[in-house]
RNA sequence: GCCGCCGUGGUGGAAUGGCAGACACGCUGGACUCAAAAUCCAGUGAGGGAAACCUCAUGUCGGUUCGACUCCGACCGGCGGCACCA
């Protein structure tokens, strides 16, 4: 009798014996990485006339291969059924390629820094390295006990002070790139708790812990500069074997979007010595003749400047409702847009008409340049607040400008809707678009409207019943403009010819310039946490200068601050409050350190201030023509003009007038930013990990710590005391990887280039946008500094595969608060680790989200129990004497070529019932040795344990491991017999069965003698469609 | 609102222009057993028929085709992402 499947015991015994023998490490360079490590060691086994195999992973660096899985946060929760999903198929991929002869790297770690140990710690007391420590403890145990092959001797930790050392060196080496920035901004803040939030603990609105609204603070942060890499990081999309839907995930996240900046004077009523200016981004530049009006966003620093006294009022107050709104607000729930007219006009620069400036919050300041001209015959949005502020609505080039919303096909409504156009003047005109946002009325309308019934397509606004004036037909033409309708020029011009020339317009004639946007903003990268690798600066006190009164902070607007950067003394002034301790400005002295902050923008700049003046009031002050003319270039105005100047609040002047004003001479300083070069910069124990109430990093508070010697001049200094984001060590863990205990380098040129870039990727979509794309950034940095050879490329990932996810039994996303999540500990308790990972496989196609349901899991476990019981019987059977069974070798062949095909295109659900279907097509005691140890081999990666288990039992002394892959011969593949449909109409009337290759006479007439077939077919057939070896129908 | 993905038996799914429901779960019946579990065997989309067979059926409606789960269009439903990006 054969023993039984004791799934516990087997599968400890080959966990050990693969650790202990080292079976899946491999060495940084392999000596021969062209030659298979182990070749088969029984040649008989490999099946004869076998087709060299050439599918799988690329050959390349002699069969050196990198597969991939995205490391874990090891949380205290432990592992779920989820993650051993992506691990297995990539495990499959790892030991199928492994038995291929490639020499596969194939690692795991963990990417520990990160909040819930911080919390822990904070709740329980523990430090969060031995929280850490506890949890990657756990983690490994459960991941080790489902088998997986991968080079333990290769694990890393991303909070192993060896480790990020090297995350610490990358910092610097973006920092003397000049890719890393200080910006002013926004974090998450809970009021009742006085500390910074993660985005994560801001649960919908509301503080985590204590449920408090949270609200919006300014802080201090580290910035990199990802923007300057956002055309490569769209670029080299192309290239990528990614799911399409994840690079269209990324494309839409950079956002580019061509047009062109047009320039915009601004008339200001009898108030300005100096005309001002606006730049407005447009992805339309074809439609300038139909803006109408044009609009800044609230922020926008020129509001201040160009608003009317008659409207300074509604402007103050807008602004103030405006910032007052939280970004949810502003968003979700505040559907209807609005704004305030600010009582400038500016000038359109083609045709000189004067249009209102408004400000609203649907126009952002953070995109393109903070304004945009209004289009309201064209835009959507621009009409909606048109309409609701009766602003006028123009549509320009009659038919012509008519625009649809982005990669609308026009080839479609062509083909169906007839789109030729006669317009009124007899003149075909041939549409095309070349729109870039959402006009759904008009297309409504295009659709259902009475003017297709007429069969033509007409003048599509006047069908909408807006108000709406026809436009001048103003058309750019060879880089002029015409304003007189003249049917010639319509005649066969596209939008897009339109758009270019209006582009060609402004640049001949300086009113504009092409240009290009992206959505994709810079990285804010610090935060104010312990738990994550600090940031390696130091700000130096003396050898530079003094940064440290950042207690005052001026908020500039664009022109002084060019000034500024460009190396100008400036002269910058503000009133003085002593009633209100926050607007008094008294106590900023000489020799002072200010920061400066840019309106719009926030960046920072530091500003010493050389001399500080004290002033009455403006008649003072307007007697000192020396600072005026520091204020702004040549500036030489009347006393009138000057408190013009200063009307930028409703009571600016009022409070200059009652407590004086200070004047600084100032100028642009260099703050002592020196990288700290001694890394690893450790993490200090502090004995609190609250955060400080200041929004600053726990690590501000430790003295000792944050006081250090410059490392330049020696003198005072203090240490930056943000720390990094958890992304920052899982954006070059696959690097190090390759050369996990290099102490001189992230790793080896060598070793990055036996293995670098990555072959095989596996993990969750949920990574698509923001992981994906910071990785990819920091290995583009390093491969322009250098730190990357040549040789490996500029790209991390070649091939990217996501995993479904896997749901509660109850179809719902697995989470502790739902109670429905399922531990892999108990699958593998009472079924076994194969049984899981086969179930796993089993459940559904690989990139699809399937609900998990362990009621199903006893059909895989009954398949290895049969498995089990069939082969161990053989393996009596041969060694009591008796003889083997048959091999049927098209039967072999057949599933040796579905099993690696499906392997080779990610289809282990398919491979699970072709095990299945293989063996239900055995019967007991007559399948040979030999079959069986194809089987077993081609079992191995989904089903490892037993599989070696079995191996040895039918006396094999190898590691099944390290057996070479079956390799099949299509001519054994070839059926004997071949059923073909028979059809009549399309319908199937009969099935026939012939030899392979039949030619259709012997199908026809066999078909025909089918009674069931004859019965349909009373005349003689119109038509035959034969499919060889498929298919005959029958047309009567 | 926009973008992307997905709708097939009681359930997970298979078939990606050519025999719909492979494989598995569950269920029903049978064998073994004093009995149960386990195991093994048979059946299992719906309707009609004694049977051979026939009709219907892949979210809904329409189109292309000798033939559509598969391709095209519109709609409905579900999931994920983005959130006024000019």
């Amino acid at each position: 009798m054969p023993d039984k499947y004791d799934h516990q015991t087997i599968e400890k015994k080959w966990q050990q014996r693969w650790l202990k023998d080292k079976v899946f490490s491999v060495p940084n360079v392999p000596d021969h990485p062209g030659a298979p490590r182990h070749p088969s060691s029984d040649p008989s086994l490999s099946l004869r006339d076998s087709d060299p195999l050439t599918r799988g992973g690329r050959l390349r660096r002699g069969g050196s291969t990198y597969v991939l899985d995205m490391f874990p946060y090891p949380s205290g929760d432990g592992l779920h059924v989820g993650h051993p999903e992506g691990y297995t198929a990539s495990d499959i991929v790892a030991r199928y390629l492994r038995m291929n002869g490639k020499t596969v790297l194939h690692p795991m770690g963990w990417d520990a820094f990160g909040l819930p140990a911080e919390n822990a710690a904070i709740q329980k007391g523990i430090h969060p390295r031995i929280v850490t420590e506890q949890n990657v403890k756990n983690f490994k145990r459960q991941i080790q006990s489902i088998g997986f092959s991968y080079d333990w001797d290769r694990e890393i930790n991303t909070t192993d002070p060896k480790y990020y050392k090297w995350t610490q060196w990358i910092f610097l080496q973006l920092i003397k790139k000049g890719l890393a920035y200080e910006k002013e901004s926004p974090i998450w803040w809970c009021p009742k708790d006085k500390t910074g939030l993660a985005n994560e603990e801001v649960v919908g609105g509301c503080c985590e812990r204590c449920g408090t609204k949270v609200k919006r603070k300014m802080l201090r942060q580290w910035v990199l500069k990802i923007t300057a890499y956002a055309e490569r990081l769209l670029s080299g999309l192309v290239n990528l074997d990614w799911p399409e839907s994840i690079k269209t995930l990324q494309r839409n996240w950079i956002g580019k979007s061509e047009g062109a900046e047009v320039r915009f004077k601004i008339k200001v009523e009898g108030f300005r010595v100096k005309d001002e200016e606006v730049s407005v981004f447009t992805t339309r530049p074809d439609t300038l003749f139909g803006a109408t009006y044009l609009v800044l966003a609230p922020e926008h620093p020129l509001v201040d400047v160009i608003t009317t006294k008659e409207q300074k009022k509604k402007v103050e107050s807008y602004k103030i409702k405006v910032s007052s709104k939280s970004d949810l607000e502003r968003t979700a729930l505040e559907k209807e847009k609005t704004g305030v007219f600010t009582g400038a006009y500016a000038v359109n620069p083609v045709d000189n008409e004067k249009i209102p400036v408004w400000i609203a919050d649907y126009v952002l300041m953070s995109y393109g340049t903070g304004a945009i001209m209004a289009v309201p015959a064209h835009d959507f949005r621009d009409y909606c607040f048109a309409n609701k502020y009766k602003l006028k609505i123009r549509y320009v080039n009659d038919g012509v400008g008519l625009l649809f919303r982005k990669d609308f096909d026009v080839r479609k409504i062509m083909s169906k809707f007839e789109i030729e156009y006669k317009s009124k003047y007899g003149t075909e005109i041939q549409i095309t678009f070349h729109g870039s946002f959402g006009v759904n009325y008009v297309i409504d309308n295009y659709i259902t409207g009475n003017e297709y019934e007429n069969g033509r397509i007409g003048h599509l606004l006047e069908t909408t019943k807006l108000p709406v004036e026809r436009g001048p037909y103003l058309l750019f033409l060879e880089g002029k403009y015409d304003r007189v309708i003249n049917s010639e020029f319509l005649n066969g011009l596209s939008v897009a010819d339109a758009w270019r020339q209006a582009i060609v317009w402004l640049e001949n004639n300086k009113k504009g310039k092409y240009a290009i946007n992206y959505k994709l903003r810079d990285w804010v990268f610090s935060r104010q946490r312990y738990w994550g690798e600090p940031i390696p600066l130091v700000k130096c006190g003396s050898c530079k200068i003094k940064v440290e009164s950042t207690k005052w902070v001026l908020n500039f607007y664009e022109e002084p601050w060019r000034a500024l950067q460009n190396g100008e003394k400036t002269v910058e002034t503000r009133a003085l409050n002593p009633d209100e301790p926050d607007r008094y400005f008294g106590d900023v002295k000489e020799g002072d350190v200010i920061k400066g902050v840019l309106k719009g923008t926030n960046e920072v700049m530091y500003l010493r201030v050389m001399k500080r003046h004290m002033l009455k009031n403006l008649e003072e002050f307007h007697e000192r023509k020396d600072l005026l003319g520091k204020l702004r270039r040549n500036f030489s105005p009347t006393l009138g003009e000057l408190k013009k100047f200063y009307a930028l609040t409703l009571d600016y002047v009022e409070r200059i007038q009652k407590n004086g004003l200070v004047a600084w001479e100032i100028e642009h300083v260099i703050p002592g930013i020196v990288p700290w070069e001694h890394l690893p910069l450790e993490l200090p124990d502090v004995k609190k990990y609250e955060p400080t109430g200041t929004g600053e990093s726990p690590l501000a508070g430790i003295k000792e710590w944050v006081n250090v010697k410059c490392p330049e001049c020696g003198g005072p200094a203090k240490r930056e005391t943000n720390t990094m984001p958890q992304w920052a060590g899982s954006c070059w863990y696959y690097i190090r990887f390759t050369d996990p205990h290099n102490e001189k380098a992230i790793a080896s040129d060598e070793a990055m280039k036996t293995w670098l870039p990555v072959d095989l990727y596996v993990g969750g979509a949920e990574h698509a946008v923001l992981h994906l794309l910071y990785a990819r950034f920091w290995h583009m940095v390093l491969y322009d500094v250098g730190a990357i050879p040549k040789e490996c490329g500029d790209e991390p990932f070649v091939k990217l595969k996501n995993q479904g996810l896997i749901l509660g039994p109850d179809g719902e996303k697995m989470s502790k608060s739902r109670g429905n999540v399922v531990n892999p500990d108990d699958i593998i308790a009472k079924y076994g680790a194969d049984t899981l990972r086969m179930y796993e496989m089993f459940m559904g196609p690989f990139e699809d989200a399937k609900p998990w349901d362990t009621n199903g899991i006893v059909g895989v476990r009954r398949f290895l129990d049969r498995v089990y019981k069939l082969v161990s019987s053989l393996a009596q059977q041969l060694a009591s004497g008796e003889v083997d069974g048959d091999t049927d070798e098209h039967r072999v062949h057949r599933y040796t070529k579905l099993l690696s095909e499906g392997i080779d295109n990610f289809r282990f659900n398919t491979c699970v019932s072709d095990f299945m279907k293989w063996m239900n097509e055995w019967s007991v005691g007559a399948v040979s040795k030999e079959e069986l140890g194809v089987f077993l081999r081609l079992l191995s990666p989904f089903a490892p344990h037993i599989a070696e288990e079995l191996w040895s039992r039918l006396g094999h002394k190898t590691f099944l491991a390290q057996e070479s892959w079956p390799k099949y011969d299509p001519k054994l593949i070839i059926e004997t017999n071949v059923t073909v449909a028979v059809q009549v109409m399309g319908k199937l009337r009969a099935t026939i069965t012939v030899p392979p290759g039949s030619d259709q006479d012997t199908v026809e007439s066999a078909a025909k003698a089918e009674l069931n077939v004859a019965k349909y077919l009373a005349s003689k057939p119109k038509k035959v469609i034969f499919v060889r070896d498929k298919l005959i129908n029958f047309v009567v």
